[in-house]
DNA sequence: GTCTATATTCAGATAGAC
DNA sequence: GTCTATCTGAATATAGAC
């Protein structure tokens, strides 16, 4: 077992790599092979000896992708002392996800974000690396409220897909340099485990529509 | 100005209904004049009658789904007595919001699934309707901050960025009778206004690896 | 391994009969 | 208004030269 890569190996990659760049930025049926191979610095032709076919490519993206958050919020937890608090494994969870999601990673963007339109065939068979996602996520989560650190009366199963939710949906809007990382994890830990109400939050609105903003 | 409606307006929105279903379900790139036109019970070559071309066909569909969001969520918010407190109104404009997306409406869902993946140009058409739905909810968020019942300290550009991100995203894994709306709009507003923490979430977790679930 | 050339399929779109 | 038939272009995929 040797880390050298043949030539081979680098091309692939550089296909794969493009082919991520692609799928994100287009989706999946509009991008085509000839819109791959360009990125990729080849003809269309030439990626038939590296692939099988179109679906396989898409294929071998999603599970990259998948990996690659699956092993950050992984090692993310592990890179924890043991007496680390929930909030913080939370914490820590939310900016692995998010930092796959929006730095580095192509592959981790593109399965996010073209998965529910790919042909129904191959989402069946990509089922499993999804649920090793979630099953990561139910875990902290649910330590955390066995721990006593989140509220007992909550539908932790709910709260999951919204917070996976305000995650996934960040490939949407999310511009580098605009916004810092750190910076939204901040806010999401804020809003889940605070809430950003203030205590007159319930506070009747005396005045009225007076209240208005121009 | 009448509410009768030629039959040529009938298989208009016949042709709509199937086109917002199919896209959403899909994708747009991945959806085939074919399958609209089979789905609205005719033959791929009748669509012209009614729309010039499929790209036509998704602007319209574009901007049903936008008109019926923002008209939900203004109607949402001036069905409310003057006295409402923020939290009402946000909770009312959250139930709009899903309720839209989530029930009767195709147009909205498949505006919001698709948006990403269709050509740039009609996005950039598109704009302005998504900008009228964000100046809404801005509106809302910063008149409850103003009014002290948000903290202060919160970006809130941001907040409504991971806010819409938790709803938009419900499209999907939202399942018709496994969640209710209801239901979700709670706990949407719990989080984002309570929190889910306990008091203990900061504390140390002093049982450290032991506490770990099998 | 990558190229060029091409086979094949199928999409969006048009024309004219009814 | 809708049909059938068809044009045209483009996409996936293959074959064979280099």
């Amino acid at each position: 077992m040797t880390t050298e890569r043949s030539k081979s190996d680098l091309t692939r990659t550089r296909i794969l790599d493009a082919a991520a760049r692609t799928f994100r930025q287009k989706g999946y049926a509009a991008t085509t092979l000839n819109e791959i191979a360009s990125a990729a610095d080849m003809q269309a032709g030439s990626l038939y000896y590296h692939f099988g076919s179109k679906d396989e490519l898409l294929e071998e993206v999603l599970d990259i992708g998948a990996n690659k958050v699956n092993d950050a919020i992984k090692e993310s937890q592990e890179r924890l002392p043991p007496e680390a608090t929930h909030r913080e494994r939370i914490r820590a969870a939310v900016d692995a996800h998010l930092t796959m999601l929006l730095k580095h990673c192509d592959y981790t963007s593109a399965n996010i974000s073209i998965f529910a339109q790919i042909p129904e065939e191959i989402q069946q068979r990509h089922l499993p690396k999804r649920d090793a996602l979630a099953a990561q996520w139910r875990r902290i989560l649910t330590r955390a409220q066995k721990a006593g650190a989140l509220r007992d009366d909550v539908d932790l199963s709910m709260v999951r897909m919204l917070l996976l939710g305000a995650l996934n949906w960040s490939v949407e809007w999310y511009k580098p340099g605009k916004t810092s990382i750190p910076a939204m994890a901040d806010h999401i830990c804020l809003m889940l485990l605070d809430g950003i109400g203030s205590k007159s939050s319930t506070r009747r609105n005396t005045e009225g529509r007076a209240a208005e903003v121009a």
